[in-house]
DNA sequence: TCGCGTTTAGAAACCGGTTTCTCAAGTTCA
DNA sequence: TGAACTTGAGAAACCGGTTTCTAAACGCGA
């Protein structure tokens, strides 16, 4: 079975390109019996047009990126999840696409997109940004523009009005300080933080919003409870552990900045023999299906990723050539379950 | 700025498009000087291929889909990644596409990527098999492989010489009869099955391995304890506590055919007022990353996962016309933690 | 200096569609 | 019955690259 082209359709149903072109397109009066003469050939020849050769001349991809670190967080998965829902209507193609965290393959990314004629490229998750990674990134970003596709940062902040794009954020540094004042307001003075890259936009900012709230009510941060680092599992189970184990039960709360790592502490705590929450509050951030999983039941600061996912597809694909709204700011606030109590005396 | 194309780029360097192509090919000979000449005119007009055209004069396309019935689960997730690991060297395009467990959705981007003339199509994870699927399936297979596409399966059974694909399986029969044997010679013999969709593939094979063991061990199986159903954390919360809050606590290990069930069937266990192990053994299926978060860590039938996207990725695209190996099975074995106990008496 | 092989580069065909321009056939109205 | 108008369909240009075919320029030994 070779594959046909509409050429050989058109040889087959005894007309013409351009007629067997319309039939397909159906944006062009062809009469009844013309049209089902060619839809006979395209069913007898097991006709399939070449989605190249029609972008080409159609100059409209249909393409649609969405790019992160990793695949396997639940919170990429669920943004992901929500562009793809709202992008996959209408035969567009949504494709998605990791980096493993390197920003170099970020950047190589939006030049295939560009290559491609994509019609947006979102990119999702914070990044450690560099004065040399915003130059190339802007440059990127022009480059894509020009060929009519648009850039989106989805929970990544703006780089300024030089570099086109549009922006869906959620409320990071704020999450991070109602986080903070939730277990202040129940008690909790001593309270670790638990992960975070510095130096990464997201972890720095939910940084910021602890050591906000921490300020605004007086009470001092030791650096000694600051416990930065890669969001990962065993990371936090470590630290957690190395502190108790060493003795030192001089907290009362642990807010981790991610679900997994608030997991993991939940173990180390445990393993360490002492109880969760009456000994050790945990609170997590993300709001992800594992917080459900854990037990207790983890309170976490929710973000609103669906939501996230679909308001920068949505904002990607509005049409016209100059964008109505390029900037979003998504609520987030925290739910609360039962890994924070008061801390006993 | 507007886009630019090779014929631009041959004026402004004052070559023939010929050699801007071949520049930019790389395979053919092009003098020095004429290459820098051409390379400058590129940077300065800001020049990038396009990428439609390239696919429709070179014919070879270089993308690569995975498609799964959902993007948030971590089984996926992972295949996904281990496929997307393989496959995005080489300037090759990988995509991730789901389909919402749509049946017809599952067609439909298969007839995508045949427009596309992609370069293989990888399908994930099981599938509710129907005579009148089989047909249309098999008819897809064909009309990728006549544009020169693979098809491969992916922890989803051959289905039949007719269709022409590539399969990956793990024993998941095989896995469910390993994880039920492990519950029988830790002294259980009244075992809830919790999950598998019947009908389809995936949860058939593991209910089979399930009665496979009993029978093998002389252990009548009791129809109250199997629990089948969508495979949704609510879903087995209700029905574990259900039972149990009917006073009915007759049986001492539960065995899930995920671990996200796992997890529910453990809050539900511990909300009704018992003991996870002591008075209830767990058991899940997948050995996702959610079996270190849970506490007591679960043991869980472990899957290559990793390994089946990367060896989905290796046969997809092995070179050369004929297949050389067109069906791989990979082991699965239980990955003994601490959910599971002998029964105390 | 001539003849021959080797580089190097241009002209043009081609990939497979879409779309514009053009015209023949059929319809309506005076 | 003929002019004006509508409808349907073909020819050919075009999208932006790659590749084949061809030929000019160059180097080198005789």
């Amino acid at each position: 079975m070779a594959r046909s082209t509409i050429r050989d359709v058109a040889a087959h149903a005894g007309v013409s390109v351009a007629t067997v072109s319309r039939v397909l397109g159906g944006n062009y009066p062809v009469a009844a019996r013309t049209r089902t003469k060619v839809l006979r050939s395209i069913e007898e020849l097991d006709f399939v047009a070449n989605a190249h050769a029609r972008a080409l001349s159609g100059s409209s991809s249909k393409l649609v990126a969405i790019v992160t670190s990793t695949m396997n967080a639940p919170f990429y998965a669920e943004v992901a999840s929500g562009v793809e829902a709202y992008t996959s209507v209408e035969g567009r193609l949504c494709m998605y696409v990791s980096t493993n965290g390197d920003v170099q393959r970020e950047l190589e990314v939006l030049g295939l997109m560009r290559e491609q004629r994509a019609e947006a490229v979102i990119l999702v998750g914070g990044v450690a940004m560099t004065p040399e990674y915003h130059d190339r990134m802007a440059r990127y970003a022009r480059g894509l523009a020009a060929v009519g596709g648009r850039l989106v940062f989805c929970g990544r902040p703006s780089l300024g009005p030089d570099v086109p794009a549009v922006v869906v954020e959620y409320e990071n540094e704020g999450g991070a300080h109602a986080g903070t004042s939730h277990l202040i307001s129940r008690g909790h003075r001593r309270i670790v933080l638990l992960g975070g890259i510095p130096g990464q936009t997201t972890g720095d900012d939910r940084i910021a919003g602890y050591r906000r709230a921490m300020a605004e009510h007086g009470i001092p941060v030791d650096e000694a409870l600051m416990m930065p680092g890669q969001f990962g599992r065993r990371f936090a189970y470590d630290r957690i552990r190395e502190r108790l184990d060493a003795g030192l039960h001089d907290f009362t709360a642990i807010f981790a900045l991610d679900d997994i790592l608030a997991g993991a502490a939940m173990h180390a705590v445990r393993d360490a023999g002492l109880r969760v929450p009456e000994d050790v509050s945990i609170l997590g951030y993300n709001d992800s299906e594992i917080a459900l999983d854990l037990y207790p039941a983890l309170t976490s600061v929710h973000i609103p990723v669906r939501e996230l996912g679909r308001t920068a597809a949505r904002l990607a694909l509005q049409p016209g050539e100059g964008v109505v709204r390029d900037h979003v700011m998504l609520g987030t606030h925290v739910v609360v379950r039962d890994s924070v109590v008061p801390p006993v005396r």
